[in-house]
DNA sequence: ATAGATGCAAACTCTTTGCAGGTCG
DNA sequence: CGACCTGCAAAGAGTTTGCATCTAT
């Protein structure tokens, strides 16, 4: 769901709230799945026949720049992320799913910048492994997406 | 430099040491850098002209799948890393430079695999900021790979 | 009215694969 | 010698872009 704060901040740019904008950003935060942009394609389809998959790209990307969504490189793609805040992350390496992971209470490793003369702005933990599924005998196995 | 072990294990799965897979692990050990496949080609060419892409491609994801290498997903396409041994990343988001940070002193969240039935094999903290570079005024401002 | 957005198709980049010939052990 | 590996070229997959048309404001 699109908030009044959304709109105005993407007005404030110069940018429209578009059908298919709205749309595509409605679709990445209905789920949690952290979809790839065919996904995406898929369902505005759904809601919207004759989008096209450029828009769906050039709206994810311009999305991302802009702060609503936080885009991932990923094996097969990038995925896209309507969980804005703080949080990590865990991939299950049978199965190419990501589920998010609530932060632990303390953050910010501080002592990094002054190690290295980084400036940290951001920082998240990967989990790796197998899901519940896919740990079970006979489990899930090949990546779907 | 390849060690005696390497060698074995590589034997043992019935993989041959060839000349083009020794250089290939040769160049991405000995930067430190994550590489990307094209970089690895560059400088597997100086050495032996004739080497295509395509051998460079198989023989990194071979030597990962072996774990020889770690793989990772970027933005613009895969990269390796000839450092096996726990670390974390930085990533400078205005260059797209990866440096590796050393992992902090207590590793494995245990909490996680009892809040949440997945598995935990691996993980990894990433940071995301600007390097020393980039931060200076006129610093290097453009993805360079 | 008009700058920004869209749909379509073509172009691009990165990566993988088929195959004939070469090489390590 | 035989299984594995390589180079080449072509194919695949994902993503971006040019352009005429449309639309939100």
């Amino acid at each position: 769901m699109i908030t009044n704060k959304s709109i105005d901040t993407l007005r404030d740019r110069g940018l429209r709230l578009t059908r298919p904008r709205r749309i595509i950003l409605d679709v990445v935060r209905a789920t949690d799945a952290h979809p790839t942009a065919a996904f995406v394609y898929r369902r505005v389809r759904r809601r919207l026949p004759r989008v096209s998959l450029a828009t769906v790209y050039r709206n994810l990307r311009m999305l991302a720049a802009e702060g609503f969504l936080a885009e991932r490189a990923d094996t097969a793609g990038m995925r896209f992320d309507g969980n804005i805040g703080p949080h990590d992350h865990f991939t299950c390496l049978a199965c190419g799913r990501i589920d998010d992971v609530p932060a632990p209470a303390q953050r910010t490793d501080r002592r990094l910048p002054a190690r290295t003369g980084f400036e940290v702005l951001d920082h998240r933990t990967e989990y790796y492994g197998r899901c519940r599924v896919c740990r079970r005998p006979g489990g899930r196995s090949s990546r779907t997406r």
